[in-house]
DNA sequence: TTGACAATTGAAAATGAATATCATAAACTA
DNA sequence: TAGTTTATGATATTCATTTTCAATTGTCAA
């Protein structure tokens, strides 16, 4: 079963119709599965291969992939939401985020068992996801600091 | 030196006027410590003390805070910012958040060893600051499962 | 203590991301 | 293909936050 037919079935699993618009969002979310594309850039790239999408499209759209699980939602605080193709292992790659130039690098691996077995433990808290970013200076903005 | 005469000083030193409106916004979020509230919230408390407040002076008194290091920017992903004060430590609480009640519970000791030093190798990536939350339950809402 | 000047304020308008509305259009299914 | 349901695009709306600007207030030197 290729790539289409899986996404096809994921939709109609659940009632959901397979348009145009929802496969073409995808193909420029693939395309970009290195990237932490926010809402209206998504729109922006759609768009050059579908000018007619409007922009709510791509607003429920996103929102539909999220549920379906397809898709991750990412907050890096900038006032806007951004998205990266699910993949299993999500719950384990952290976001550094460069304070000057703005850049993401991804860290794999979670690292965290310490942290969030002393969190099940101490505050009786059962762990769903976690949300892990660091603030700091990349290599590139490092050696030309000051 | 007492506390407002800190206060006073901290705005001094960059061409800040202590105001009335500064000292009741910095009032309501220290009686507050334990909390982390949002913007409207502390508008409407600090509208108990001081009914005159415009909206924009807190929202501009919380960004101003925040720059001289008096409080710190939460984010919970519910759509608004949200305060806390800042204390030495912060670089080391985490916020742990009820996915079905909302409740907010703090985690003391930082305990990213381990990750950061990884980071800080592999990645060539000074790290500043970090933002850690976890979403799960709580042990209130574990106990009423399903 | 006063006055000059810069910083601050409140009210209101503006912004910007995201969502809701609704008539029309496309997908699925028998 | 017809009939039913879901989806779409255009537009209006919401909501948090920011901006604007005239009027007010705090600071500090005289
Ligand atoms: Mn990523
Ligand atoms: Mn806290
Ligand atoms: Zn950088
Ligand atoms: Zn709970």
């Amino acid at each position: 079963m290729n790539e289409i037919e899986k996404f096809k079935e994921k939709l109609k699993d659940k009632g959901y119709k397979l348009t145009t618009q929802r496969r073409v969002i995808l193909d420029v979310i693939t395309e970009n599965r290195d990237k932490h594309l926010s809402s209206e850039e998504i729109y922006d790239l759609v768009r050059l291969k579908y000018p007619e999408i409007g922009l709510a499209t791509v607003y429920r759209t996103l929102q539909l992939f999220e549920e379906l699980g397809i898709v991750y939602k990412l907050n890096f605080d900038d006032g806007r939401n951004r998205y990266e193709l699910y993949h299993n292992e999500n719950h384990q790659h952290h976001h550094l985020i460069c304070l000057k130039c703005g850049a993401v690098i991804e860290m794999e691996g979670d690292l965290l068992e310490n942290l969030e077995e002393a969190i099940e433990e101490t505050k009786d808290f059962e762990i769903i996801d976690h949300n892990v970013k660091f603030f700091g200076y990349c290599s590139k903005c490092r050696s030309r600091y000051n």
